[in-house]
DNA sequence: GATGAATGAGCATTCATTCAT
DNA sequence: GATGAATGAATGCTCATTCAT
């Protein structure tokens, strides 16, 4: 956990001096605590009695160092948003692939490992995404979209700059486009109880980025 | 507001026969007061005694048309997918445009219309996409989903025949792109409140349409 | 039913011209669904609704007739003192045995007929005996208690005329001990739950009554 | 208050932990709210809001002792049967007078003393004897029943032995002679407010056991 | 007179927050 | 600093009674 988080989150009075001085381990425990349990259920029906026995702390102790329930969900906003930057900063780091399609395939798949080593945080993600309800989530869905899009901008900008895409398409379009599908297909994949007819996540992925490349005409 | 629904719904107890036998004038009054309050705040935070005092009725007739605060919402889910089904169906009968494109791009457009003369229906649909909470809400979002991508399927199915679309692409894939991208913009469009710039609603649609038709190499 | 009766819970507002013009057919529904609802559950726990619902009127007709909920079981008492009163002044005219000890044992045995031709006035009245609740139950139950005590009175005190009993007893012991065996024998019969071992009704009463008679030592 | 039943009604999840942790004289003020209230009405006539007020504590606190208001009947009955049990249990080790039938009159006559000692107890029982109404009442009737039933048994037991009884009647007769005169004169004593003669307790009983011993031929 | 829709006082229960230890 | 007991405002739901038709 980015501790300089937590001091910038003490100055804006999210989380208290007392929270900041806790062991890392503690902190860690609180938080993974409120991400299970904020991930499993909306604001409202998460109760602090079951993040703080799921945290093994007291529910008092919970206030002493967030003063509000909100304040806790606000704290568990910014570590994942950080986490997942972090991640996904990582990744590009390390990316392997070069053509602009390959790249944007690659960089929705790379979420099955984000997902596998960030369960609670992923799980968090798409109830925030998909079943949030609380005004404030508001706020950490745009920041994790406006992440997501920012990747991609990256990706598109490089393909533009190799000749890979048409250069009279604007950026912007390409990236709205994208980012739909790649939240329409974890829509799909993960929520969508309805009848119609399951897709594989990857073909379909493929089969649409192909499909995008290439023009349906 | 449809009869049958409502002799339906007391079928399945979700309003009671003192509600259906209510005139039409005052069923649409506490229709219009739940979709209203549920349209502007998640389940758990909407009260019954707000419905009541803005449908101008008592909370206990409230308690005795529906039984509980559940089935008022179950209810009004109800009533908003068999208006925005009515209103789409309708839309189709009198479509004007006749190319796979231009349908598409129009069948999106004419939501600023349904906007405009359903205002309470549009909000509570943006609030039950994206700010949801409640887990019955799962259920009303895909059932809209699946409205939207029926219309989809036609509108792509006849452009296949009429040999605009290419005959090796899955119809499935073209629905989940073009379906992302509607629901895409309409996040963009109406609820993030991101840094990002805003795009205009119609030109980013027709651009996008653009994109995929032609391919982006 | 007795209209007499009728005519007097009017005078005293417990029922309302009303009620006491309707059909005795109407009459006798109410008083049979008032009987059953308050035989099987605590004033509280009855609703009017069912109630109405029972005798086939309307809630409103109910509150019409009576006024207040507490009167309507008020009306319910007073017709089932009077049934029992009647039937136990006629078991009297037509009674078969002439000692005593039989004379007592066959007014108690006789219930059993009581019960089998006035299934919710019994059952009716174990309710109030044991497990009744409302503060007016009470009276009830004294005035049946009473009228239980004036028969074993008469009983008794031709026992003592025609030597069968000791003159030096007093008759109201004889009284107390006769009617609370009774009672106690109908609490272990009809609503003991208890682990102790059930003995059968009419066994006991015999051997009781034997052990009053002759004496234990 | 014997500890050992709270910590068994916390594992019957009739207490919590909470409860348990409250000091004695805390404890003993909420059981003595809810022993007067209880006593004084029926189950659904008792409000939270009043036993806590009387307590001393807040509502919260008492839904948080023991969950629902039943459970809290429950306790209360609980600990008025071991109370009661206690109380003769040592009455019978100091029992003073040998003969079956003073050891009879005297153990009845002795709960004039438990009536002094334990008013509220004793009216609590009085009011579940003759006045209850909830399911849950049924239960603690047959359980203080038998424990007084077994205390019979036992003297008349030991009658027999000592040849001051007739070895040829069946103790379960005699247990329920006894035990039935004894409610029978509980009730005309405390709460028959009927026409008829009251009679003096002691007197009365005094000559019903002389009649039953000596028989009344 | 009959109906049943409308009402709202009333109550148990929930749970974030406070606060004493 | 940590704890968890104490609090009470808040809310859904019940149901006798009222009242308009």
């Amino acid at each position: 956990m980015d501790e300089n988080i937590i001091v910038r989150l003490e100055k804006e009075k999210v989380v208290t001096a007392t929270f900041r001085k806790l062991s890392p381990d503690k902190k860690d425990k609180i938080y993974k605590a409120a991400l299970k349990l904020f991930g499993e259920d909306v604001f409202e029906a998460v109760l602090l009695e079951n993040i703080a026995k799921t945290a093994k702390v007291s529910k008092g102790s919970l206030i002493q160092y967030f003063g509000f329930k909100e304040n806790l969900f606000l704290f568990l906003a910014e570590i994942v948003v950080s986490n997942y930057k972090s991640c996904f900063d990582n990744y590009f780091l390390n990316e392997s692939v070069i053509r602009t399609k390959d790249r944007i395939e690659q960089f929705v798949l790379s979420h099955k490992i984000f997902r596998k080593n960030n369960k609670g945080e992923f799980d968090f993600m798409l109830k925030m995404f998909f079943e949030n309800s609380y005004k404030l989530s508001g706020s950490f869905v745009s920041r994790i979209y406006d992440i997501q899009k920012e990747y991609l901008k990256k990706i598109i900008e490089r393909g533009v700059q190799s000749n890979q895409l048409r250069r009279d398409i604007k950026v912007q379009y390409l990236i709205l486009i994208f980012h739909s599908i790649f939240i329409g297909l974890l829509r799909e994949r993960f929520l969508d109880k309805s009848v119609s007819q399951k897709n594989d996540f990857e073909q379909t992925l493929h089969q649409c980025l192909n499909i995008v490349f290439n023009g349906i005409k």
